[in-house]
DNA sequence: TCCTTGCAGATAGTGCTACTATCTATTACA
DNA sequence: TGTAATAGATAGTAGCACTATCTGCAAGGA
């Protein structure tokens, strides 16, 4: 297919496109004359894949393209490219405050409590997990809200645990990542849209009958 | 205290803070002489909370001249100023596909299966989670996927029960505010976190030992 | 064959957001 | 007294994600 139906298949504007390929998130079509290329089902895959990550998640351009390396490297294992796509999907964490270098091994101990072994040790989400503990721990006086931390764990645990099961093993790499991706992202979104509605719930409940 | 004062307390620069004075985010100093204004500790409560809610929990700035408004509305109850909070902290969710009214439909189902009775109809999460179930219907050829999102519910629930329980309900509003905003934002992240990072443990014994 | 349409590649421009800088006239305070 | 700070107004900036325009060339129907 040409330019023009990618973009009529994908709702994606042509000038969209062209600057997907100048970034390197779209790979170039197959190349028939100086300016003559023909696109198949994979340029549709990746569009989907890359508006499903920019509208649904949110993910900025600059992480879709460290992303979008996991997805096409050759080289790499299938679990070292999923571990690059989890990466990529990770927030810069916040600069560190006083407190950060304590939450760092409380951070720890809460990834050893959930029996999570294979977590790598350079695991950006180790970080991040550190700096949400320590904005915790700074904010309240409370030191009893540590105690629902491993509360979260295990709910994540049970979440990670079903969508990993999920996932098809025998698909090609790059769906295999979509879908995971897609996974976290979407399933992400979704609890996060859930938890607001059930504090809005919650709330009402509580300061309406005050 | 003077504004540069209000600047160094706060870590604002003052044309920042000037910014927010004429956004209306931030409310007039006691006006001393036509160039003279005194502000106070409320002055310094409202720039955190602003601080907190930018670069915490990523609302842009035309959300926080809404919240603010309900913040300050007299006439207005605690409640609808969390609930005002709660929905700046919402995504604009992406624009809809063929099969949104459908999940839109199981959406209003899961949120009366999870017992949510007091979520009001316009609720912008609503549709940000028809947003989310239209991708998973349209994405895997699962139907068995839906049966889960009960499941997220379940546990969103949970979370939203502690971090409701935990809320001074006696602390000045703005205060209350930035407990939940920060409560939201932070929990949230910290979930993800932990997601990432099961996840990430889960496919390794998954992927690895095929 | 002509001629309209589409194409690749390059460069430049747009719209939006959230500040940031500069200017003027005035005031505080060491 | 004079330096620094202030309010208010206006203009400028940086980053992001596109979007528009231009050039030379190719394709495919009339």
């Amino acid at each position: 297919m040409r330019m023009s139906e990618l973009s009529t298949v994908t709702g994606v504007p042509v000038p969209t496109l062209k600057y997907y390929l100048r970034e390197g998130l779209l790979h170039a079509g197959h190349r028939q004359a100086p300016n003559q290329a023909q696109y198949d089902d994979s340029h549709v895959a990746r569009v989907r894949l890359l508006r499903v990550l920019r509208e649904v998640g949110g993910v900025p351009v600059a992480r879709l393209r460290e992303l979008v390396a996991a997805v096409d490297g050759v080289t790499t294992e299938n679990i070292d490219a999923m571990r690059a796509a989890a990466y990529a999907l990770s927030p810069v964490p916040p600069r560190a405050g006083p407190d950060r270098q304590r939450a760092r091994e409380i951070a720890t101990a809460v990834i050893e409590a959930a029996g999570w072994a294979r977590v790598s040790d350079d695991a950006p989400d180790r970080e991040n997990l550190a700096a949400a503990i320590e904005v915790i721990v700074g904010f309240g006086t409370h030191e009893d809200r540590l105690s629902i931390i491993d509360e979260y764990a295990r709910v994540a645990d049970a979440v990670a645990r079903f969508e990993v099961a999920d996932l098809d093993a025998a698909a090609p790499r790059d769906a295999l990542l979509a879908q995971l991706v897609v996974g976290q992202v979407v399933f992400g979104e979704m609890l996060a849209s859930l938890r607001r509605l059930a504090e809005e719930h919650h709330s009402a409940v509580r300061f309406e009958t005050e």
